[in-house]
DNA sequence: ATTGATGAAC
């Protein structure tokens, strides 16, 4: 009778343990539970343990390396039990661990099955590791699953990350039954490549397309640069395709920023709310982005604002600061930085880079020396774009000769763009010595640039010597490098205009230019009063010249 | 139990 009513409760217990591990909310809750799972001397036992490994390795609150401590005081873990730890690694921060794993199941003879191989195959593609990735295409083949759809697919989405779209298609095309998710592989492969003609035809020849097809091609367009397309093919979903979700706003809204196409991104953040999807980080991070792109920067703050301060992470106080910062609005952007840190966010190297950038605007030379020192002392390494930064905070306060010496003394050779900065700061404090020193190095760096062409002929159109500028235009000729038309977006009423230097094709063109020429009037009249010594003469001429 | 996607700076 007493064995009966144990072994009674012991089944009660243990159901209850069960359902109370599948339950578990956070770490704690599951360091709790396996500490009951210890103190019932069920430690080695399947079920519990499956759970709590589970639980620890995949979970969003999950903490793998607990999951792995858990796994590696098993005397005998299941297929199962490598699959969840090698799968938990597949999606951490350390995939490569994934790989560790499979080796030393491989040297203790355990045969992983057709669960492995997928997590395995994502993991090589999640390190862009294509010696990896064919290693175990190897063992697949080996082990006789190569004709494992999951595996497939697994393989196509490997290889096209690592950039051999070649074998991603023969992979494809070995496919006997194709499915959805082997034509999304291969239609987001080709567009992750940027090949969107190919993903474009790919695209139209699927006869059955998910929320999922859209956005891969969506976000290839704007990978692409090619924003307009991206919004085209976003309003032809709308109309003929699936619901939008959460990614495919994330890219349309990203296509927005890159337009400045406020009145488009204002509607396309009023779809989000009436369509119901839920304002995740991510998409209030492209929000925040996106408006601060288009001039927007109040609604940007709305956004950021409308955000708990306990949900925030790095990306989104960097999308803030930094579009403070293009804004000019300095203070406001350092004071959120200050704001960040109370709430315990640490920065990263893009934080850094934003207020440095506030700094170049704000001309706070001190605050850039001070930025750039804590960037070092909390462990991270400057960067080449850090370094442009420093040189652009140093020129534009007419510090030319620090920023020079600055350059020399750089641990990595400098950018054009850095040498850039330089010559407009030379250029705008009247260092012309520097400046064509500057200026020199520019076209040898980048002999087939336009721009530095043009960048050495202001230096002398500066310093009135015409012929020296008037050459420039020759030496370009004599190299053949052609200076590519500049163009424009503006974005009226929700519709984008495109202006293109010299073209009048536009039906307003007419009215548009004598508008310019008023403002631009306007701007000369204004500088004239203010730089009354300048003679009118010498101007004129230099306008032409700069303007070339 | 499995495969396919998204955000920040330059």
């Amino acid at each position: 009778m007493l064995g009966v009513s144990w072994s009674c409760k012991i089944t009660n217990l243990n159901q209850n343990l069960l359902s109370l591990l599948e339950k578990c909310k956070s770490m704690l809750e599951l360091k709790q539970l396996h500490a009951v799972v210890i103190s019932f001397g069920l430690s080695q036992d399947d079920p519990f343990i499956s759970k709590i490994l589970c639980f620890s390795a995949l979970s969003h609150s999950g903490d793998i390396n607990y999951s792995y401590r858990v796994f590696s005081q098993l005397s005998i873990p299941t297929i199962f039990n490598w699959n969840t730890i090698i799968r938990g690694y597949s999606n951490s921060k350390t995939p490569v661990n994934s790989l560790s794993v499979f080796l030393k199941m491989l040297r203790l003879g355990v045969a992983p099955d057709y669960f492995t191989y997928p997590f395995l195959v994502k993991a090589s593609a999640r390190l862009l590791n294509q010696e990896f990735g064919v290693s175990v295409h190897a063992h697949i083949i080996q082990t006789g699953h190569e004709s494992d759809r999951f595996i497939q697919n697994s393989l196509i989405h490997m290889y096209a990350s690592c950039g051999n779209l070649m074998w991603a298609q023969k992979v494809f095309d070995s496919i006997q039954g194709k499915n959805l998710v082997s034509w999304n592989s291969m239609l987001d492969g080709y567009a992750k490549c940027g090949e969107m003609v190919t993903a474009q035809k790919v695209f139209e020849s699927m006869l059955e397309k998910d929320v999922r097809s859209w956005s891969s091609l969506i976000n290839g367009y704007v990978k692409a640069g090619d924003y307009s397309e991206a919004m085209s093919v976003f309003e032809k979903m709308r109309a003929v395709g699936p619901k939008a979700n959460e990614v495919t706003m994330v890219s349309v809204s990203c296509a927005c920023a890159h337009l400045g196409a406020l009145e488009k991104g204002k509607m396309i953040h009023k779809y989000i709310v009436d369509s119901g999807l839920p304002l995740t980080l991510v998409l209030q991070t492209s929000l925040v982005d996106m408006y601060a792109k288009c001039g927007a920067i109040e609604e940007a703050l709305l956004v950021f604002r409308g955000v708990s301060k306990s949900q925030t992470d790095v990306l989104i106080w960097n999308a803030i600061i930094g579009g403070l910062a293009t804004h000019g609005l300095v203070e406001e952007s350092l004071k959120l930085f200050k704001e960040m840190q109370t709430v315990g966010i640490q920065p990263d190297e893009v934080t850094y880079l934003c207020l440095l950038a506030a700094c170049a605007h704000g001309g706070l030379v001190k605050e850039a020396w001070y930025f750039f020192e804590s960037l070092n002392k909390c462990g991270m390494t400057p960067t080449i774009e850090h370094y442009a930064c420093m040189v652009d905070v140093l020129a534009r306060a007419d510090q030319l000769t620090t920023a020079y010496q600055f350059i020399s003394r750089m641990p990595i050779e400098p950018t054009a763009a850095m040498l850039g900065a330089l010559l407009s700061g030379c250029i705008n404090h009247r260092n012309l010595a520097l400046a064509e020193t500057v200026g020199k190095k520019l076209i040898e760096l980048e002999p087939n640039h336009d721009g530095r062409y043009i960048g050495l002929s202001n230096v002398y159109a500066v310093d009135k010597r015409w012929d020296d500028a008037r050459s420039m235009r020759e030496a370009m000729d004599r190299r053949g490098v052609k200076k590519s038309p500049g163009f424009s977006f503006v974005e009226i009423s929700g519709v984008l205009h495109r202006f293109i230097a010299h073209d009048k094709t536009h039906p307003d063109s007419e009215e548009t230019n004598c508008m310019l020429n008023f403002v631009f009037r306007q701007m000369k009249f204004s500088w004239y009063k203010d730089n009354e010594e300048k003679s009118l003469e010498d101007t004129s001429t230099r306008d032409d010249l700069l303007l070339f």
